[in-house]
DNA sequence: TCTTGACCTAAAGTCAGCTTTAGGTGTTAC
DNA sequence: GTAACACCTAAAGCTGACTTTAGGTCAAGA
């Protein structure tokens, strides 16, 4: 059993993040002892889910939504599945446009470390939109597809 | 060249949004005419790059830095290549906390495939932290590492 | 002529997710 | 016995990125 602030340390959250959290309702079966919160392995468990949860875009209230599920037993397990498989999907589609953000970046990096070597941008517009070097024209292309 | 409105349809973002830009600094060289913006091919890349930028957690007021920069010349070519630079290793980090966030979405929608196929969670939670099947027990130990 | 639609401004409002403040309890260390 | 910690609460405050509101201009079509 941990207290609050070892939490906090473990997990490198703030405290007064984890009382919005329980606040909120995301530790559902959160004991305390003479009024201080004990957290055990179960909701070590949650911090964790929900961690990965909110970098997967999803909001404090829908979290809850599936704590509460956790705390319903088995009847939950197909919703909590169904949540899961939609926020998986959202995480790889983010990944994607992830991607598309790097390719812009990487093509921006090179145009300035040739605007650099050369003096100015000219020569460089000019390669535009499909004279650029054959390492550099594929991120150029899919940074700007559809735009 | 183009109206707001124009610009709002091709790039799906609200008019209010491209006001709000504009007011924030996003779009230094912006003409108009009688008082009605009109965004050139310059003002679109501005657009391309800010939601590249945003995407990549920059905020608003550094991106305005930014199209400051753009702005002042070839002097400034050096300052926009270590922020193109930054904001790719700042994207590259962020890639890979979602690929363990991935991995901890597998695993859980893993989990809840069997628990909803044997009845019950008891079973798997007597696999837990080691004894899992082989092409899930990487996703939880990456999900699960360092904490 | 009048009304519809696309544009404009300044200022106020909204929302999520915290964080800070102000005040209080209970236990250990000197 | 008093000071330093680690915990507690309720409520107010903050931030960034928009969005909405309220009111106005201007041109084209019926």
């Amino acid at each position: 059993m941990y207290t609050i602030g070892q939490v906090s340390r473990l997990f490198g959250v703030p405290i007064s993040t984890l009382r919005y959290y329980d606040k909120e309702g995301l530790f559902p079966g959160l004991e305390r002892s003479s009024g201080i919160r004990r957290f055990g392995e179960q909701e070590l468990e949650a911090l964790r889910v929900i961690e990965c949860l909110k970098r997967s875009g999803m909001e404090i209230k829908d979290i809850k939504q599936f704590m509460l599920w956790c705390s319903l037993g088995r009847e939950t397990y197909g919703q909590r599945l169904e949540l899961f498989r939609r926020q998986k999907a959202a995480v790889e589609a983010e990944l994607k446009k992830l991607e598309r953000t790097l390719d812009m970046l990487r093509f921006k990096c090179w145009y300035y470390e040739q605007a650099l070597a050369q003096g100015g941008e000219e020569g460089l517009k000019a390669l535009l939109p499909d004279a650029l070097p054959e390492e550099i024209q594929g991120a150029y292309d899919r940074a700007h597809a559809g735009l």
